[in-house]
DNA sequence: ATCGTGACGACACGACCTGTCATGACGATG
DNA sequence: CATCGTCATGACAGGTCGTGTCGTCACGAT
């Protein structure tokens, strides 16, 4: 073999190695490709740009619209959408709390990790959104619960990472839940 | 005078000028500052980096915060939500609904812009939520209300941005509105 | 008359990101 | 076995962004 395998994961590795000893911004490419034992041109041939080397690989739009498309046809779409939660929150998250939270900070910490987290955010609700469109939903009424969707995800991430001792994360789900509920009734 | 006034007006003209004529990422900072009749390094003066040239002067925090302060003690926080919604579909947008649509649509166009616009409504639910803790909301609570508030400003503002010949912001806020009711009832 | 201040220019520099071409291992195909 | 295409990577040049630093000159205050 000309060269060692896996050069993204060994990227990803000596950034997430990097970033932990001297912080985001302080870690230049050269010095993540050279731990790798790679090229600065490498790095951009997997990652779009250095914040990716964050975000990258986790495809949450595609699986939460791959989700959305199966749900039981019969379904309200904000059923759909409590039925979605519900599995991301054990499947991807169980058992995660201390990574969650470490990422979580490393991303607040930082305004240019801050920009791309929001429109990751935003990334997830068009997705959603369109799927719901593919169900039939009109399409404000679908902005709307794809909107809804993401911010009980988002609130109860955030809420969860910063204390993911006592509650799993479908506790908080269910907390947020039944915190919208409340606010949109009265 | 040893230099013309208006600089950071003028910067910001030219940039328009200049992004209508070539687009947001074929323009470089030193046309815009050639076209102002100023250094490259002046531009950073006024602007902290080339977006804020389309975002910068908003002060939608501080004035959404400002004005969740000011309400009236005794409102629930989603009537607070409501007032200063319609406080300000009335007095920021009203008539400028062509101007706001084409500023969404060179912001949906970039990537890059797209990140930072996220951005900004994460802006906006923090500093909503601060002041919500302030009048004495539950921190998480405060977290879910101003979630809502962004939500509804956001998604009506850009059903607005498609349509806004036949709807005033504030009919549209009400339709997203009780769409949202309709939603979180069932 | 002198001095401070503030806006701007001039210049250097490092980091980010891209375009383009070369190279060599590997597998398929004859 | 020979050849050929493909694919991952290297090598290098270059453009844009953003910052640090210092000089310069008008203006107003003392």
């Amino acid at each position: 073999m000309r060269w060692a395998p896996d050069s993204r994961a060994r990227l990803q590795r000596a950034a997430f190695e990097l970033f932990a000893e001297q912080g985001y911004s302080a870690t230049t490419v050269p010095q993540i490709t050279a731990r790798a034992g790679l090229t600065t041109r490498t790095f951009f041939r997997y990652f779009a740009d250095k914040r990716e080397v964050i975000f990258g690989g986790n495809e949450i739009p595609e699986r939460a619209a791959r989700l959305i498309a199966e749900a039981p046809a019969d379904l309200e779409p904000m059923e759909v959408v409590r039925l979605v939660l519900d599995r991301v929150a054990t499947e991807q998250f169980a058992g995660q709390g201390e990574q969650t939270a470490a990422l979580r900070a490393i991303i607040h910490a930082n305004d240019s990790l801050r920009d791309r987290d929001a429109r990751k955010r935003d990334d997830l609700v068009r997705a959603a959104r369109a799927a719901f469109i593919e169900r039939g939903v009109p399409s404000l009424r679908a902005g709307v619960v794809a909107e809804l969707g993401a911010l009980l995800f988002h609130t109860a991430l955030e809420e969860w990472a910063t204390d993911h001792e006592s509650r799993s994360m479908t506790v908080v789900l269910d907390q947020v839940m039944a915190l919208l509920d409340a606010e949109t009734h009265a």
